[in-house]
DNA sequence: TCTGGGGTCCTAGGACCC
DNA sequence: TCTGGGGTCCTAGGACCC
């Protein structure tokens, strides 16, 4: 089979770079985006040690990593690790104009790319590679190398910002690769390079294996991608079952099939907040009826505007203790009314426990349609029937 | 002063259907 | 009454990712 010349491409520290590109002055100091923006618009810019409540880290500046911490962060505990390190909150409409910029740039170079989020893509680079065989290097490899610089050039031209690329055989080396070498770097990995570059790795490091699955791993004495390539088969079956304890497997021996997707309908939307401080489900019953309703007018906007009307309306909370717990129920028709959201919502809040402070509130619509198609025929009768409603908690 | 907000995918049991 | 197999939908939770 021919090979395939598949990028990853990461924006370097993205949001932090935008914010660079309004306030250049700040270029160089330890900076992190995170938190809520303070209700008076005074001063935008403060440092860490000033910052109390709750949040975390989204994005960290290499100046600011350097001191320890890292997205994901709690904003309290980087105030301790960096307490002079500059804090912006975050813009996330600033973000996403520079995400359709840099985006539109490779895809004027590179047209088949995948969207992963704000601010990366998977790109294939196999027909560019091909039709350059007559004008370009000898070697493949060379001349997708050639491609990759040009997209970052393209997206350096197009936004001010920096990007690093991967490029391998696939998607997953190619997300492994383009992290080997940032900020601005370019790794260009074929099938033969694989020992010496990607085994030395933590396992952790293939995505898709988390905090917990390398825990485990660790646990039955794998560490490394290339421990995981040699382990046997069987036993990491018998330790993840059989669909993920293969995955594994075949991941570290850097194999992986999946194509680059272009366009992918939308599964769910979803609105969620977490209070300033918890709440009380009765003493706040007002408030926190108010915020329910917002949620689910949100979740209803978002629908209008996007097109889609969905079934199955979720509940999520959080409780003090950060035990999240989920209710959902599926209509017997589809909607993006705020009021059936809310009155469905409301009696997912019925089958909940209340007996804690709740620190997180969320309301999700799923099994999207859109409205005016016709809807995937069900033969099923049992969503119809619908129980009674109870009094309504958080009346609203 | 731990732990944001938006997603996807998987698992597993029970209901229900053929 | 003692017994199938396969399939889909619904629900709850959890891992993981950006």
């Amino acid at each position: 089979m021919a090979p395939h010349f598949i990028a990853h491409l990461d924006m370097d520290a993205f949001y932090a770079s935008v914010e660079l590109l309004r306030y250049p002055q700040l270029r160089g100091r330890p900076m992190v985006i995170g938190g809520r923006r303070r209700a008076t618009e005074g001063t935008v810019v403060r440092t860490l040690r000033e910052y109390s409540g709750r949040g975390v880290i989204t994005t960290a500046t290499y100046e600011a990593r350097a001191l320890g911490v890292h997205s994901g962060m709690g904003l309290m505990k980087a105030a301790k690790l960096a307490p002079d390190a500059l804090l912006l909150p975050a813009d996330f409409d600033e973000y996403r104009r520079y995400s359709r910029m840099f985006k539109d740039a490779v895809r004027a170079v590179a047209p088949h790319i995948e969207d992963r989020g704000i601010d990366e893509i998977y790109i294939d680079l196999t027909s560019l590679v091909q039709s350059s065989a007559a004008e370009g290097a000898p070697d493949p490899w060379a001349r997708a190398r050639v491609v990759a610089t040009d997209i970052q050039r393209a997206v350096r031209e197009a936004t001010g910002l920096s990007c690093s690329i991967g490029v391998t055989p696939n998607k997953l080396l190619s997300k492994i690769a383009s992290e080997l070498d940032k900020p601005g770097g370019l790794t260009v990995l074929s099938e033969a390079d694989i020992p010496a570059r990607v085994w030395p790795l933590p396992a952790r490091k293939v995505n898709g294996i988390g905090p917990k699955a390398s825990a485990r791993l660790e646990s039955i004495g794998i560490r490394t991608v290339g421990e995981l390539a040699k382990a046997d088969r069987a036993l990491l079956v018998g330790h993840f079952g059989k669909s993920y304890g293969a995955w594994m497997h075949e991941a570290a021996n850097g194999r992986d099939e999946r194509a680059v997707i272009t366009w992918s309908e939308p599964k769910s939307i979803s609105r969620e907040t977490t209070f300033e401080d918890d709440l009380h489900p009765v003493r706040d019953r007002e408030q926190l009826s108010r915020i329910f309703t917002d949620l689910c007018v949100r979740v209803a906007d978002d629908l209008e505007r996007k097109g889609y009307e969905g079934k199955t309306i979720g509940l999520k909370l959080r409780y003090d203790n950060f035990k999240t717990v989920t209710r959902d129920r599926t209509l017997a028709q589809p909607t993006r009314d705020a009021r059936t959201i809310r009155r469905a919502a409301g009696e997912c809040l019925k089958r909940v426990p209340l007996d804690r402070r709740i620190r997180l509130l969320g309301v999700r619509i799923g099994t999207l349609s859109k409205p005016g198609a016709q809807a995937p025929r069900d033969a099923s009768s049992r969503a119809a029937h619908t129980p009674m409603l109870f009094e309504d908690r958080w009346k609203s």
